[in-house]
DNA sequence: ACTATGACAAGGT
DNA sequence: GACCTTGCCATAG
């Protein structure tokens, strides 16, 4: 992991809109990542400060230790969760 | 060097 | 849809 590619992790999560998402998946391809573990790793480690909550799995379902703070955030911005579940559909970023 | 673990994904059943 | 198996890659022991 070099430090730039982290930076283009950290700089695709932040650009992510307000009532949008992306799947680890979405940012590691983006980020040029071969692997979408290292997105999720990264922000288990160095992601306190960024939107993390617009991160999730490409199922739209998040990670079970913090699935309510992130469905509450979410719920916040518009984006609302059928039975614990994101609609990626609808909701997942695309520019 | 080897194994286990983890905010994951894709493909098969 | 749900569930299981593989592949993935950095870290820790």
């Amino acid at each position: 992991m070099d430090d730039e590619t982290v930076e283009r992790v950290r700089a695709i999560i932040c650009s992510i809109p307000p009532g949008s998402v992306l799947a680890y998946g979405d940012v590691a391809a983006r980020a040029g990542l071969r692997s979408a573990r290292q997105v999720g790793r990264l922000l288990s480690e160095d992601g306190h400060d960024l939107p993390w909550h617009r991160v999730l799995r490409a199922s739209g379902t998040p990670a079970p230790h913090i699935a309510h703070e992130q469905l509450a955030r979410l719920r916040a911005e518009g984006v609302l969760a059928k039975d614990g579940r994101v609609p990626m559909r609808e909701y997942r970023w695309a520019d």
